[in-house]
DNA sequence: TGCGTAGGCCAACAAGTGTTGACTTGGTCG
DNA sequence: CGACCAAGTCAACACTTGTTGGCCTACGCA
């Protein structure tokens, strides 16, 4: 788990005021790395843990403070809030390739190949699905990040723009199908799919519904 | 705590006791129609669609006895605890077609039509994925749903036995994925396409899971 | 007519939630 | 050294949840 660098909080949107005002105090640099980084990578790692098993309601402030080793009031001095918190922990981005330089043939097997890899390695994915499918507000993320990462790529496969909606939505439901059975409701044989079958089965799927004629 | 029937509304299962032993009362005989029939079907039916809607854990009693317009105690009444309520709500059956006298071709079509109307029919199936994503009981029944609705109608149509876990699970990620984006997460051109399209569009798909030689 | 009982409501309980504010610690710099 | 401030702990608040037991009402049989 990489907690490092990755600065991807910045939010600055739900700030408990007390350090809103003293920005940096020792270092007013703007790179400054402060003391309790471990502590809030530490929160951000249980957060993801407990939000991928237990989804949003489950998964309470309690539980992943003491999963941090720490108090649940650090969380809300740092996040704000449980949703300040789970919009930090949860900041999805897909990766996606880029299609344009790809044989045309290729981009079912590259996409469903890339998804895979993609659900496998980070669990924010499963945390992020178990959530859009709990709530309104997590559903409203998925719808995000449906628009801004997967249809721009779609846009790269599909010549007429006027389809690739509707191209873009096949092929989330069947990789999103498969994250679903595979990574959530843990449908036995669909767990025990081999990754290479799952390439198999799928890319002719996406294929078909990137570029074959419209039936 | 695991409810072994799953038997549809036929009650009895989970009774506080107090009328399980002088059964019947009024009418001995085996069809006798309580007074209370009308109060335990309007909180069936607002349980279903406080479940579909807002899943198990934001779906409170509360809200689902105010719909129905009694007190929160009269559904523990009559059924015993949430867990009781949600069982009696949500009995899914899919009321799968039998595919042995029918043409081997039609079958990834057939099912695909199949299961878009159940879907936009009765809301139990959204609720039930909903609660499903959620929480491991309901995945736990989901898992139940696939084994023993899916599976069988599977094994009607594929020879191998080998084969038919993993082609029922094929098709579940498709079918459940479609379900997910377009009545749980609600992306925009999911809940667009028109359902000739869907069949159009899937049919091919599922067949080619049910029938296509292993790849 | 009287009475048992099912149907229903009310008020309360214990547990758990997110969230807050006051307090203590320990390192850093003037 | 002594003041300062971020980091962290503790205890409590206000609220919601599922669940329970007592009480009232009205129907239906004797």
């Amino acid at each position: 788990m990489h907690d490092s660098d990755s600065d991807s909080d910045s939010d600055s949107s739900t700030e408990p005021g007390t350090e809103a005002g003293t920005a940096a105090g020792t270092e007013p640099g703007h790179a400054a790395q402060r003391r309790s980084d471990a502590t809030r990578g530490a929160i951000l790692a249980a957060a993801r843990e407990r939000f991928a098993s237990d989804g949003y309601d489950r998964a309470t402030i309690r539980a992943i403070a003491r999963d941090a080793k720490i108090d649940p009031s650090m969380v809300m001095r740092y996040y704000g809030s449980k949703e300040g918190l789970f919009a930090a922990a949860v900041a999805v981005d897909l990766e996606l390739p880029d299609l344009t330089s790809l044989p045309r043939h290729d981009v079912g097997r590259v996409l469903t190949r890339h998804f895979l890899r993609m659900w496998e390695e980070n669990e924010e994915l499963t945390a992020l699905l178990r959530v859009a499918a709990a709530s309104r507000a997590g559903a409203d993320r998925m719808q995000g990040i449906f628009r801004d990462q997967l249809l721009p790529v779609t846009r790269q496969v599909c010549p007429d723009p006027e389809q690739v909606p509707t191209r873009a939505a096949l092929c989330a439901t069947q990789l999103l199908g498969l994250a679903l059975t595979r990574y959530v409701l843990r449908i036995p044989p669909a767990v025990a799919l081999h990754g290479t079958e799952i390439e198999a089965w799928l890319a002719p799927t996406l294929q078909r519904y990137l570029t074959a004629p419209s039936p």
